[in-house]
DNA sequence: AGGGCCTCCTGAGAGC
DNA sequence: TGCTCTCAGGAGGCCC
């Protein structure tokens, strides 16, 4: 389930074997996504890409006529191929280059996207009402003592609010929130500044380590086996629950919150 | 307006 | 062995 740092390398990945390509061909082999592939997203047919950007997990294909908005979603993943490999199960849509490569989508789950966009993709409804990235200077304590300001819900639910800041998934706001010793359950609101600054740094280191890490593992998006997964990075709490403590040993708790599975340790986490 | 819940989907794993 | 059940989860959309 790719979160933020496996979209960005995915987009390092896949990057140079798209920038200055003229597209071929789009071929959708299942249409049925999060949304309907547009007839519309033909129109990348004939164009050159000039750049692929990511704002939060939406990876941007930029053409002079318009831009391709991919989103990985559950189980999404991009490969690079050649008309020779196989079409395996859930290779839903192959975007052909000028250079005989393929950029192959599959999804299982079908949680994914595949749009296009005419206008200037910053006007975009999907991202017009995005928080800042985690990783640029956008992302401060300060931001996020306002964003939390007189906020009743819980600070995990917050720092998965895509409006408040985007790309903290599951898996690393269980983590950020367990290396910053902020209960998830605290209410957002009432987290002062100091802890907020700790918890900042956390996110934004425990994100950039999981990109350095994707980085060296996944290095080769030619091969099968290159599908962006969760990485070698040490998860402390998610996934984790009943079990130790790496800090002091007490049995780690586990609660749904929103619906999703919250891990941290009752002891190490403080409200 | 803010908060909470539902929904899409398939594969994995558990239980019988 | 093989079936059935449950669960996981990003994030838009809807309802209150």
């Amino acid at each position: 389930m790719p979160e933020l740092p496996e979209v960005e390398v995915t987009r390092q990945g896949v990057s140079p074997y798209l920038i200055d390509q003229e597209v071929t061909g789009l071929t959708v082999r299942n249409a049925s996504l999060r949304w309907p592939v547009p007839e519309l997203a033909q129109q990348i047919v004939g164009q050159t890409i000039r750049s692929v950007h990511r704002r939060a997990k939406y990876l941007l294909i930029d053409t002079d006529a318009g831009t391709t908005i991919v989103h990985l979603g559950m189980s999404g993943s991009l490969r690079i191929v050649t008309a020779l490999t196989p079409v395996e199960k859930h290779d839903h849509i192959d975007l052909a280059l000028a250079s005989g490569k393929i950029l192959r989508f599959n999804d299982p789950r079908r949680f994914g996207a595949w749009l296009w966009y005419e206008l200037p993709i910053d006007a975009h409804p999907l991202l017009t009402k995005l928080g800042p990235e985690p990783l640029t200077d956008a992302f401060t304590p300060d931001h996020l003592f306002g964003a939390l300001k007189n906020k009743k819900k819980a600070i995990k639910l917050c720092l998965m609010d895509n409006h408040i800041v985007v790309g903290v998934g599951n898996i690393y706001a269980n983590e950020a929130l367990f290396a910053a010793g902020i209960h998830p359950e605290t209410e957002a609101g009432k987290v002062d500044l100091e802890r907020l600054v700790i918890l900042v740094s956390e996110v934004k280191q425990i994100l950039a380590n999981a990109i350095k890490q994707g980085g060296t593992t996944l290095k080769d998006f030619t091969n099968a086996d290159g599908k962006p997964g969760y990485f070698a990075q040490k998860l402390h709490v998610y996934g984790r629950g009943g079990q130790i403590c790496t800090q002091c040993g007490n049995l780690l708790s586990e609660i749904k919150l929103g619906q999703r599975a919250t891990v941290f340790c009752g002891l190490c986490q403080t409200r």
